[in-house]
DNA sequence: GTAGGGATAATCT
DNA sequence: GATTATCCCTACG
């Protein structure tokens, strides 16, 4: 994984599989799509300095940054660069591969292609907690971690989705062909 | 299968 | 007081 900035990260995360246990239960899938973020952006939580709610963002690689939208839905990123350079990848697409049958009672939905092809599906479809943000993905005690899933594949840059300001720039990363994906 | 709009509350100004 | 890194349901055809 290169961690040195957020869009080579956003990028290094593809095909990772991305992993929840606790008690004694996984619920996992494979990586198809993320997006980049960082104080330079003016789309980004961290564009205006340390906040309340950014402070993962300025913590170390691997901290995990948990924040709600619209009243309703969390979403999650994974912090790259060094500390304090307020950066961060949105993860907003995974392809299931452990534990489907769970994750379809959680998303009430027996379609598997919308299992987690969005960022708020992705943290309902894994059962993620709040309680995670601020934590260290590769800290050992973290239930979230990440290892080794699909082998390289060809990767699309293209605008990202969902946002008003700063639309220009190709900062949204996913498998090219891959159906998981939550826009084409 | 797709376009449109409503839900709903923390966060920042 | 406005904005928001979203999702789902409804209507249409």
């Amino acid at each position: 994984m290169d961690f040195k900035d957020s869009s080579s990260l956003a990028k290094s995360l593809l095909g990772m599989e991305l992993i929840n246990e606790f008690n004694s239960k996984t619920l996992s899938g494979y990586i198809v799509e993320t997006e980049s973020y960082d104080m330079t952006d003016s789309a980004s939580h961290s564009y205006i300095g340390l906040t309340k709610r950014n402070w993962p963002m300025f913590e170390k690689a691997g901290t995990i940054y948990i924040y709600q939208i619209y009243g309703l839905y969390y979403c999650l990123n994974i912090v790259s660069g060094t500390k304090h350079s307020g950066q961060a990848v949105l993860i907003r697409a995974i392809q299931p591969v452990q534990g489907l049958e769970w994750m379809k009672i959680l998303r009430g939905t027996n379609d598997v292609l919308k299992l987690a092809n969005g960022p708020a599906k992705v943290f309902s479809a894994l059962n993620l907690d709040t309680s995670i943000n601020g934590q260290n993905i590769f800290e050992i005690n973290c239930p979230l971690s990440l290892k080794p899933g699909l082998a390289l594949q060809e990767i699309i840059a293209d605008k990202r989705v969902g946002i008003s300001k700063n639309t220009n720039e190709l900062r949204r990363f996913y498998i090219k062909d891959n159906i998981f994906v939550s826009k084409k």
